[in-house]
DNA sequence: AATATAGTTATCCATATGGCTAAGTATATG
DNA sequence: CATATACTTAGCCATATGGATAACTATATT
């Protein structure tokens, strides 16, 4: 638990559930209302807002209410912040294969 | 469910827990046996075989047992395709900001 | 004013998750 | 051979998750 970065727990949850990385698609192409939203998502009204709440509450999204109608859209900085931690991990066994690779590149070389 | 990626549900799900994203660090910098993965983690045994168990079925790591020692190491493939689920989505929301910023531009000179 | 619309709240339910202890198996080590 | 080591398996438990229905609130519409 070096540096634990607890926004990663909340985050990673969000987008492990197909219904949540469809609605961040979604909103990627602009604001959409609750029930705009739902639509495509075969399930009940209160079951689908749960998602919406766990993105909301994860600050992956965030909403308004307009009279009866809520309108929601995406924030970008904790999709940025997962995206970020893959890539220092990735960068750190790229750069161990990159010294592996060297490595049996200098045995090789010795062997000439 | 356009692009339904089933993949997805379980490398994320992999990458919510804090022990499970420890562990993927520490593989980081190498192999490592399943008594040395467990050190850090304050945690029983079995619970903490549950993870590696969570990270090995979801394919983002895999193992090896010689005697009685079983040796872990990481699978780069899996983490991969999660970043590259994100930062596609980024890719659209930031092709949006930057239409939009276009927009702004263009009616700003407009009004030159 | 009456009705339709758009969420919201309150429960409920089955299953999954993340932790535990106790006991078992297989391989080293003394 | 006896014992220690390194997991494994089996079961238990509390809480979280993802779904549902029923009833409610607050705005539009007609």
């Amino acid at each position: 638990m070096d540096n634990y970065i607890p926004a990663l727990d909340v985050v990673f949850h969000a987008l492990a559930d197909p219904t949540r990385r469809a609605v961040i698609h979604r909103l990627g192409s602009g604001e959409a209302t609750v029930s705009e939203l739902a639509i495509p998502h075969n399930m009940a009204l209160p079951s689908f807002m749960k998602h919406l709440q766990v993105l909301e509450s994860g600050g992956l999204i965030k909403s308004h209410k307009t009279g009866r109608v809520r309108t929601c859209q995406i924030v970008p900085l904790k999709l940025a912040v997962a995206e970020t931690w893959i890539s220092k991990e990735r960068a750190v066994w790229e750069g161990r294969a990159e010294r592996l690779a060297n490595y049996v590149e200098n045995i090789a070389s010795e062997k000439k």
